[in-house]
DNA sequence: GTCTATATGTTGATAGAC
DNA sequence: GTCTATCAACATATAGAC
């Protein structure tokens, strides 16, 4: 078993290698099909044909197609909450997390708005997925990180609840609260666009309003 | 063709006839199969299994597995949002439609936890269930009354601001944003669970609380 | 209405040439 | 590494007996 990742070629920083080309090819051309049809209904055909080459090939360099499925779910995993966990663990103040948090995942989702219908996709209906998840995770940010995200939050409330600035509030359901607002509109933005009859157009201009609102609108619902 | 929906029985309230019960059986099966795989995902042979009877009797009922996927699918969209419009299109004023939402959605959330995970999947992967989305609304309540929905809304919102007593927001902001507080959780379910270390028991205390904090929270969101 | 048995078409995966 | 050709395993759907 020869696979492209095991061999060497000394580590300098070469232009990409045909070979390199084709796995990098073919794990996007599964990114977008496994984001469209979800990964029971992605067909191994269709991806080789997306990616320009043989079906073949795509065993050549993942061997299988559920194996195929967690490259592209892992690499997915990591892009949804990519900063997000970063700026809640810094150091800035909480108005500030929460304006940047917003900032930063509308202007992501608004690149990659199929993310999360994929994401929330896969974690309901494949069980392993979520190991794969946490795992994707912890390739971003330390193990230890998280726990003390909450920890880290739940300081920062407590202290504004003590000045009397701030309600008392759980670090849980403020990022869940937080998370939600954010990304729940492109996740269920097929059910949103019927419900409430937006075109693409009107949705992008829902988007840009949520934008400059969200953080303040987030922000009044903590004030005492 | 002699479906049993199209045979008389005199029209009056009868116990289930055996066919009957079989088609229920078959609905409710096919809809924790679909539910766990997602459409794409499930088998006959698994519903037909868990509904207790043989796969042919499934096409004997439903034709193929795209139109049982269909029923399915309009029977879920309408548990969804079900007294959820009903309320916001209603004459409470606006503190009571938020807290009344909120009760109502998550009691109905916390006894179908998987619903808004499969609904989500369903409508990104699969084109046209936005169309049977609709029209499974409109079953429950007519065309008319979802643009009338964001009108009455609009008008209370008004109102309010004009008191000095609320904050300007768009009635479809303030729709997503209510929804999204409420249905996000559960269709992030299993992310939410490793990201904040939460297992069953404890994901049901924080929808508890939730379920008493999420209406204050949303409302002080509005205050001026 | 409900079953058994089977046809028919896909689909993921492999063998082997180049 | 990349291709063509092909296999074996399902999965959906139908035929026909009871």
């Amino acid at each position: 078993m020869t696979k492209p990742s095991d061999q060497t070629r000394g580590g300098r920083p070469v232009a990409l290698q045909p070979d390199e080309r084709a796995e990098q090819r073919i794990l996007d051309a599964a990114h977008t099909v496994f984001v469209r049809r979800g990964t029971a209904g992605a067909r191994m055909q269709e991806i080789a044909e997306a990616a320009g080459v043989n079906q073949a090939l795509l065993h050549y360099y993942f061997r299988s197609k559920d194996r195929l499925a967690e490259a592209v779910f892992r690499r997915a995993a990591m892009q949804l909450l990519p900063s997000v966990i970063a700026v809640l663990a810094s150091k800035a103040d909480l108005e500030e997390k929460v304006t940047r948090v917003v900032q930063l995942e509308l202007d992501h989702l608004l690149r990659t708005p199929h993310l999360p219908g994929y994401i929330i996709s896969e974690l309901t209906h494949h069980p392993d997925r979520a190991r794969q998840f946490i795992s994707a995770l912890t390739g971003v940010t330390p193990e230890h990180v998280r726990p003390r995200v909450l920890r880290t939050l739940g300081a920062q409330i407590r202290q504004r609840v003590r000045r009397g600035s701030m309600r008392p509030i759980a670090p849980e359901q403020f990022v869940v609260n937080l998370l939600a607002l954010c990304i729940f509109p492109f996740a269920a933005r097929p059910m949103l666009e019927v419900m409430l009859g937006l075109d693409h157009q009107r949705f992008a201009r829902f988007v840009a309003r949520r934008r400059r609102e969200l953080a303040p609108f987030f922000l009044r619902a903590l004030r005492p």
